[in-house]
RNA sequence: GGAGAGAUGGCAGAGUGGUCGAAUGCGGCGGUCUUGAAAACCGUUGAGGGUUACACCUCCGGGGGUUCGAAUCCCUCUCUCUCCGCCA
């Protein structure tokens, strides 16, 4: 949720970056603008009306004190017409106040200046390539074909005992999810990240909080006998552990690394998309979260970014930095990179993790803020990225290092796996 | 699941229906004293809205009610604690 102050002190630079993201971001700025305006003036009107209240209380009480009873019921009457009017006044005050409310958070955040203008995946700016495309033989699998000849992965009856996309990893394939889990928590802690288990279902707040309703109502699993949702990436748990917090400055930045399984109903998902490990309503995922000061989130964003990188180049994948156009990114995000795995058995870019600033969009909402030695409490910024997220790991992993005689899987896994090929 | 107790500022903990946004202690911050520190003493210290700044308004777990007036009375929901039952 963007900042109101933001909309009114710097209006046309909201509108102008807004455009980015929406089509008419002159129209729905100027709305809120409005309905805050008339927020204002009923707020005003209401607590003028509470402050006379307030007053002929304080004097009805002084009167009954001296025993001055009658002068004192005169003045009852008079709280009577106050009182009436007041509801009428707060029941419109809190009208205005849904109103602004549902206007507000339909506005996406505000991109960074540096965010490409476009609409389509097409328009993302590449902003870094590492590694080159694993030369395979010319009947190299993609990796559906591959889990099924070595027996890595059952998508048939996790088919029949849940749904699609609700896969069964057997024997190596159960070992090589546990030790990418491991692998991945040991080197965020060594980053300097901190571990955090946390719930997999949250309430309806914590979906609030972090922006997934009400925007991404369906998308969601929701337990309506407990009126709890499942989460999709551990960013909704992790980060509303500061849902109503004010930090001290001192405790910034604050970096948090978390390991969950994820679920996604991913309505509307189909095609080629959806094969083997591509799209699953289940999968695993570690994530990490930081929450720092708003002048330090951007120097946060480049080192969450690098040290994504530094995964997959320690995994030996090659992939490529996406700067995300406006049209591309998510509601909340100001910048968003998007780190792609080069999968050569299908010969298609995978997305494997995306980082992002939110600024202030997702503390606001949160209540999230720290204050400052000198006693003022400010928003702070909140970014959170995967590092990383299994399945299209899995799958790069397994095409790219796919011979004739088995898979070769990396050397920095070995320790955590057991064993270092698949055959 | 059954029975009882409770929810107040960063923490602990008072609070007869009216002068309570809230005593007191701890903690934090500033100062005096000191070569420096500790101790002691003095001052200060919740959040949001609103204002150029004041004024003013709201908030004592959430929601509703009674009253001229509610932290205080009533209803309801949530959560916590104790005991019993069940259970990795």
């Amino acid at each position: 949720m963007l900042q109101l102050t933001y909309l009114r002190e710097k209006k046309d630079e909201a509108i102008e970056r807004l455009g980015k993201k929406i089509a008419n971001a002159q129209q729905a700025v100027e709305t809120v603008l409005t309905i805050d305006d008339k927020r204002r003036a009923a707020q005003k009107e209401l607590d003028d009306l509470l402050a006379a209240s307030n007053k002929l209380a304080k004097e009805i009480g002084d009167l009954y004190k001296s025993g001055k009873r009658d002068e004192a019921d005169v003045l009852k009457q008079e709280t009577a017409t106050i009182k009436d009017k007041s509801k009428e006044l707060d029941v419109q005050l809190s009208e205005i106040e849904t109103e602004l409310k549902d206007a507000l958070v339909v506005l996406p955040n505000v991109p960074h200046s540096s965010v490409p203008v476009g609409k389509m995946p097409e328009d993302n700016e590449t902003v870094y390539t590492w590694g080159n495309p694993a030369q395979l033989t010319a009947d190299a699998k993609p990796h559906w074909e591959l889990t099924d000849k070595y027996d890595l992965i059952d998508f048939e009856t996790g088919a029949k005992i849940a749904g699609a996309g609700f896969p069964v990893y057997r024997g190596k394939g159960a070992r090589l999810q546990r030790a990418l889990i491991n692998f991945f928590l040991d080197e965020a802690l060594k980053a300097g990240f901190f571990e955090i288990q946390p719930p997999i279902f949250v309430n309806e707040d914590s979906a609030y909080g972090t922006g997934q309703l009400p925007d991404k109502e369906g998308q969601m699993y929701h337990m309506q006998i407990d009126n709890l949702y499942v989460i999709p990436t551990a960013e909704v748990p992790i980060t509303n552990i500061y849902r109503d917090v004010i930090l001290r400055e001192d405790e910034l930045p604050i970096k948090n690394v978390g390991y969950t399984p994820c679920f996604r109903r991913e309505a509307g998902s189909y095609g080629k998309d959806v094969r083997g490990l591509n799209r699953l309503h289940q999968f695993d995922k570690v994530e990490i979260v930081q929450i720092t000061a708003p002048e330090n989130s951007y120097n946060a964003l480049e080192e969450m970014s690098t040290y994504v990188q530094s995964l997959l180049q320690k995994l030996g994948l090659h992939y490529r930095v996406l700067r995300l156009c406006g049209g591309d990114m998510s509601f909340a995000s100001a910048l968003t990179y998007d780190m792609e795995v080069y999968s050569a058995g299908q010969q298609r870019w995978l997305e494997v993790s995306s980082v992002s600033n939110f600024e202030s969009f997702q503390a606001n909402r949160l209540k999230l803020r720290y204050k400052t030695t000198d006693g003022k409490n400010i928003i702070a910024h909140t970014l959170n990225g995967s590092a990383l997220a299994l399945p299209r790991i899995v799958a790069a992993l397994l095409e790219n290092n796919q011979t004739p005689d088995g898979i070769n899987l990396p050397a920095v896994l070995h320790p955590y796996l057991g064993f270092e090929s698949i055959n």
